[in-house]
DNA sequence: AACCTGACTTCGG
DNA sequence: TCCGAAGCCAGGT
């Protein structure tokens, strides 16, 4: 596989993201210098998460909600988010103003 | 090299 | 606030 300097430092930027936050895949793909990208972070998490041990369930998307469909991993990564203290609110959406993980500066 | 695809995002109705 | 359509990009085929 070859690893385009985009994609290594998306890797960088989802093992940076601490136990207790989340972030979102435009916003990693913003910090990996391309904010359109959003969707080869996605890839990026499917093809190398077990691979280079990423966290990848602290990655959601814009909208504070899980990207996985139930029954095909939802639940697994809401358990995971909740295990570390994430909260979903009744429409299983998350608080990003108060979870989403921002470098500091 | 061209075409297809997706764990996305944004904008308009 | 919710739904659909269009845009965007790197990788895989």
């Amino acid at each position: 596989m070859e690893r385009t300097q985009f994609t290594a430092e998306v890797i960088r930027q989802i093992k940076s993201i601490p136990a207790g936050y989340v972030s979102t895949y435009g916003m990693i793909a913003a910090m990996a210098g391309n904010p359109r990208a959003a969707r080869q972070v996605a890839r990026v998490l499917h093809s190398c998460s077990a691979r280079d041990a990423l966290p990848w369930y602290r990655v959601i998307n814009a909208g504070g909600n899980i990207s996985l469909p139930r029954g095909g991993g939802y639940e697994r990564q809401k358990a995971l988010l909740q295990r570390e203290g994430i909260v979903f609110d009744e429409t299983d959406r998350v608080d990003l103003q108060r979870f989403m993980w921002t470098m500091p500066a």
